[in-house]
RNA sequence: GCUCCAGUAGCUCAGUGGAUAGAGCAACCGCCUUCUAAGCGGUCGGUCACAGGUUCGAGCCCUGUCUGGAGCGCCA
């Protein structure tokens, strides 16, 4: 609907085929925002680059453009500065009559995909027997958010957790379970693992220790793989535990997302070292089933191998992850597959991928893309970890932010002198607390790493989760104290753009498309967090300069509807970060 | 040794081949009898790691070097 940018690239393309003839058709007019604002809203900078193709100077060729250019509905007349941009700027009618739009559309002038996709994101990924950690804090948070953005663009997208569910580990801990909780494989619930680190703990430490132990979990492994009852009985009941540790931590975070882990592909491993095998792509070395990669070498410049079968017949994550390429795009019929995995395992998925193409699994349509993310780092630069040195605990982590917010809100409200509910307290605390967490991940460049801070995070001014949430906020503010039904808004009165604070803020509100579309497309969720940074801040400016409710009509009405639309654009891009809102804080 | 990622203001970070590289924090100076000052305005702050190259134009692309991080045969 709004989509000003593709508008105008037609009207450039249309105008480089008249100017300069057809076979100029489909050239990238390079229509982009300007630069600064003093150049207008848009510039093109195409007529530098056909300089050498045309034998022109730049100046020529932009004005033979801006000639032949018919963008009156949305532009004043264009303009030639410099080297030979073309400085566009838009008309406030054009504005208003786009700003209209988008208020009687529920989703703010977004149209869905033209063209959706079946899509996989594949996030989260923590490993049963254990408990979430701080190192499954970004591939959840992220992961969500690029799953909640293509969902809203109308994409088809399954949430894949791809659960740690199998493997020798489980050796240990079905031994450990069947010693130390007898009782559980007898009696119905009778197992309640309070804390999950701790027995795996207890396993690992009489797996290291015990040589009768470590027989014992050998040959569980062994019944584990060939479907013993008693051991699967075992295994469920520990992933039982597990999956309700982990539904607690996805509750808090308001994740909705899909068990199928690593046992899932279990019964197709043969399978594929079976075909691969056919294919011709198997190789036997030092009693292994490899496939040979290009492109890979090792320490001695020999061909590096992807093991796909072990020596001993076990299979590995290669093989589980080539079996999870197949079902998706076989079975799933996926077109889209997205890993949202630590940036550490980026040469493990181009080797899989290397052996899936190869072997004709992934479709020329299917594309497969690893969304790589850094380290998260105390404020030392070093690894996070307890004072203690532990590995933090999720729960922990979000505990303490939100007890943090929580302080911050009393300190406050005493400040402030106000009274509030337990209800109100708890609830705006969670809020904060949790979306800080989220939005100060989700704001960086995710293939840097990460150094977390509390301070930081919660703090309100800069970019960060509470100085947005403190924008919607204030909007609502407005609305208690006009009296003001948003819903009912203005179809009696015109919007009308003159201050320049009210044409900046418009003009932001409408760029809300175009942000998305980069999202999808890039899978970077700080560029929306930056925009709804820079949004916040242009409201801010807006709301610093120019009165609302004292305003006389149509101003007020008008200014009204600009506040509606910052709040709903707020609201909605939070939300496509996860992030949830507060009408008072 | 090889592969991948990163290097931008004192700190934390944005930056789509385009014009004079931007925010936030910190520091300093202003603005509340006016819709929530959790805000707004201003000042200070740069060898975009280094050296070449491609281009009309490079923080961005290519090559090399340096520094830091991650990974490199039977863990995931």
């Amino acid at each position: 609907m709004n989509a000003i940018i593709a508008q105008l690239k037609d009207c450039f393309e249309q105008a480089l085929v008249a100017a300069f003839g057809s076979e100029f058709a489909g050239t990238d007019p390079i229509l982009v925002p300007a630069s600064n604002p003093k150049f207008g809203d848009y510039q093109c900078n195409v007529a530098m680059s056909l300089s050498k193709r045309l034998g022109k100077n730049p100046r020529e060729i932009a004005a033979a453009i801006v000639e032949h250019l018919n963008v009156d509905d949305l532009c004043e007349p264009p303009s030639i500065a410099g080297a030979g941009f073309i400085n566009l700027t838009l008309k406030p009618a054009y504005l208003e009559a786009q700003l209209r739009q988008m208020q009687t559309d529920s989703r703010l002038g977004i149209a869905p995909t033209k063209y959706p996709k079946r899509t996989i994101v594949d996030f989260s990924s923590p490993n049963i027997a254990k408990e979430m950690h701080v190192g499954h804090l970004r591939s959840t948070i992220i992961g969500d958010s690029i799953a909640r953005v293509l969902e809203f663009l109308g994409h088809d997208v399954l949430r894949i957790n791809h659960l740690g569910d199998w493997g020798t580990q489980f050796g240990m801990l079905i031994t450990h379970l069947k010693q130390a909780y007898p009782e559980a494989l007898t009696t119905a619930n009778a197992l309640a693992l309070g804390d999950l680190t701790t027995f795996y703990k207890q396993a690992k430490q009489r797996f290291d220790e015990d040589e009768a132990f470590r027989e014992t979990s050998r040959l569980e492994v062994v019944a584990l793989q060939a479907g013993n009852p008693e051991t699967l009985k075992a295994w469920h009941l520990l992933c039982e535990q597990s999956f309700l540790a982990f539904q607690e931590i996805y509750e808090l975070l308001n994740i909705k997302i899909t068990n199928r882990g690593e046992s899932f592909y279990n019964p197709l491993l043969a399978g594929v070292v079976e075909d691969l095998a056919k294919l011709g792509l198997l190789v036997e070395d030092q009693g292994a089933q490899c496939v040979f990669l290009e492109g890979f070498t090792n320490k001695e410049g020999d061909p590096l191998p992807l093991i796909i079968q072990k020596s001993d017949g076990g299979y590995n994550y290669a093989t589980t992850d080539l079996a999870a390429i197949r079902y998706r795009t076989q079975q799933d019929q996926a077109e889209r597959i997205i890993y949202v995995t630590d940036a550490g395992q980026a040469n493990h998925f181009m080797q899989v991928w290397q052996v899936a193409r190869r072997a004709g699994w992934v479709p020329e349509n299917v594309e497969l893309v690893h969304v790589p993310f850094g380290l998260v780092q105390g404020e030392d630069g070093k690894k996070f970890k307890t004072r203690s040195g532990d590995t933090v605990r999720l729960r922990d982590l979000l505990d303490e932010a939100v007890s943090r917010a929580r302080q911050d809100l009393e300190t406050r409200l005493e400040a402030e002198n106000r009274q509030e509910t337990e209800e109100f307290k708890a609830h705006a605390a969670d809020v904060v607390g949790i979306s800080a967490v989220k939005y100060a991940d989700l704001s960086q460049n995710r293939t840097s790493n990460y150094i977390f801070s509390y301070d930081k995070m919660l703090a309100l001014q800069g970019n960060t989760a509470p100085y947005m949430l403190y924008v919607y906020a204030r909007i609502n503010g407005i609305r208690r104290k006009g009296d003001i039904d948003f819903e009912q808004l203005g179809a009696n009165y015109p919007i009308v753009l003159q201050e320049e604070l009210e044409l900046t803020l418009a003009k932001h509100l409408l760029g809300f498309d175009e942000i998305l579309s980069a999202v999808e497309a890039d899978l970077m969720p700080n560029r929306l967090c930056q925009y709804l940074f820079e949004l916040s801040q242009k409201f801010n400016q807006f709301y610093d300069r120019c009165p609302i409710l004292q305003a006389a009509e149509p101003q007020r009405t008008s200014r009204l509807i600009l506040a509606d639309l910052t709040a709903r654009t707020v609201k909605l891009g939070l939300s496509l970060l996860g992030i949830a809102v507060l009408e008072r804080m």
